[in-house]
DNA sequence: CCGCTATCGGAAATCGTTTTCCAAAACAAT
DNA sequence: ATTGTTTTGGAAAACGATTTCCGATAGCGG
């Protein structure tokens, strides 16, 4: 292994003055400059990262938590892109990613996730989508070890970043659409799980909706799956004049529960997963641009790290109708590569 | 930051005492190891693992490259469950993981490729599903610098070892089901992109069907997608009694061609993705169980970094007949969580 | 009771960087 | 020429573990 002293030898100059030149300092003439960067290209020397994480006593090295547990496959597609998004921007600001999934940390007590991640050095972790009251989440942030981002999820104290959407209002924005365009009356409001954070914001935004317009709303917990919403649909479907969805797997299995009655009601969805092309029907939806949050949740991660303040950012999101053709389109678009 | 030489303090012990003692070393009396091990409960000692890695030359860390490129959202649920049986084998072996999608290699120069690998101290690698004259393969085999496991591709060299399943039997197998249970007697294969190493044998696996059955094949080529398999099937399935395909999303794309065709033919596909159960028909076709096979990688990886000789393993899989309704009970099992 | 062999624990070198501190060299001002 | 100031480069001390090598102690048989 060729190392910084071979390369200072090399050289004819100091180990130090080598890494000066690798890490930028002032203070190095041009000459001297030259002189290094040449004898790192005959030896084509390749710093070693982990003698410089333990020297400058900064790993760089962050983890990602990713929430797999709720929904299923629909629920991949989303994790994926926060994953591209995420590992692509630290790779550009030269953090490591190391990716953990909550199912990873259902068997293990809080102590020993945090004692691994402080054995890893992991200094700031980014948290998708887990809820304020989550156990897990709670043990990270009482650490005190860590800085943390966490997207969808309130924020958790002031050295804390949080990135969301305004849940609420887009809510409110795709039912209130989709109310407009078929001349609806009344909802029927398939909420999914009581008490989390993000299903707690959807439903103000359609109870705002329901005030606002001055009509009637009804309201269906449950779990936050395509059965659930089917069951809940071939129930209480009938009464309302829509049916509005906190996800769009909900949203799928209204739709198909609706077909299957040969009943006719306007659905949407929340979230715009591709799965949404396959429901037989367009609903409308809610788009996020996941692949940017997560960018976006890194660098402001890389900025705490860097002693910034914590705060919150607010993404913006939109309002998407989609159909099977605009899948079949895409896929196209994305098909390069191959097994 | 609490560190070894304080623990070995606090117990009355010399350093290299308490390494040996947290490395399970033999040699070191009950007495000792109770003393130490007190001391680490007592200040709370987490071992720093890049100091371990500087020292011992072992970082244990490993880079994933996972293609996302080819067949778009499908595949997403693939890699999620390559990714999750990668990463919770490599937290049990002790390694980190390391994640890199092939997109973000796209715009890089080979060299620089290898010496990101190289600068993050990464000596292992697990590639799925990559072509054997992929550019960035051939040169990360070239490098030397790297244990490779490759999935789903050929072997590439004596000191790496390669898993997959029989492509060529499983594609026999599940043509020959769908053949027998329709009382067929031609095949349209669709057979994917060209020169690939699994397209390939899965061709031949179609191949071999038609010829002990002495019937036509007409194979197709095309992308990978869902879109070419749809024209494909406008365009031929009525010459042919069963198309069998080359992935699920082709089969996807079959059928629902056929149903806007109104005819019927019999579809089978490849992978056993959930996206099967909203085709609007079952279908046949062959599942592999992508955690297990990314776990006996990580498994094979390790035997590889620990001095073992390369070798090939041949995973098992299943015929399977995917429908709506178990995905959706299936889904409902996995609902836990939430957000 | 002596000496030999296991067993155990400790001192110190090492891994490849970063970083501090200092000396030498270069340059400027008087 | 002398002094003072800025650049520039080098020596050496971290960083926190692992690992080798060796000395001390204990156990044992004769």
């Amino acid at each position: 292994m060729v190392s910084i002293k071979d390369v200072a030898k090399q050289a004819g100059v100091a180990i130090s003055t080598v890494s000066k030149v690798l890490n930028n300092y002032p203070n190095v003439s041009e000459e001297t400059k030259k002189k290094v960067n040449q004898a790192v290209a005959e030896l084509n020397f390749v710093p070693n990262s982990v003698a410089a994480a333990l020297s400058s006593k900064q790993s760089g090295r962050v983890a990602l938590l990713l929430n797999l547990g709720n929904v299923s496959q629909a629920v991949d597609e989303i994790n994926m892109q926060y994953m591209a998004g995420t590992i692509s921007r630290a790779v550009a600001l030269n953090l490591d990613v190391i990716t953990i999934f909550d199912s990873m940390l259902k068997n293990k007590s809080l102590d020993e996730v945090v004692r691994y991640l402080r054995s890893q050095s992991i200094t700031g972790l980014i948290i998708f989508g887990m809820s304020k009251d989550d156990k897990v989440l709670q043990k990270l942030i009482g650490a005190q070890f860590f800085k943390i981002v966490t997207v969808d999820a309130p924020l958790v104290n002031a050295s804390s970043s949080a990135i969301w959407i305004d849940q609420a209002a887009a809510q409110y924005d795709v039912a209130k659409k989709t109310l407009k365009e078929n001349k609806g009356k009344s909802i029927l409001y398939l909420a999914g799980k009581k008490n989390g954070y993000v299903t707690g914001e959807r439903l103000k935004g359609v109870q705002r909706l329901a005030e606002e317009e001055e009509i009637p709303l009804l309201v269906r917990n449950g779990a936050f799956s395509e059965l659930q919403a089917r069951n809940l649909t071939l129930r209480y479907a009938k009464k309302k004049d829509i049916v509005v969805c906190a996800s769009d797997l909900m949203a799928i299995g209204a739709m198909r529960a609706l077909m299957d009655m040969d009943i006719f009601r306007p659905v949407c969805g929340f979230d715009g997963i591709t799965l949404m092309g396959y429901a037989g029907k367009q609903m409308n939806t809610v788009r996020q641009n996941f692949e940017r949050i997560a960018s976006e949740a890194v660098g402001e991660l890389k900025r705490l790290l860097d002693g910034g303040e914590g705060r919150q950012i607010v993404m913006d999101y939109e309002l998407v109708r989609m159909k099977y053709e605009d899948i079949l389109m895409a896929a196209q678009d994305k098909n390069t590569g191959g097994i």
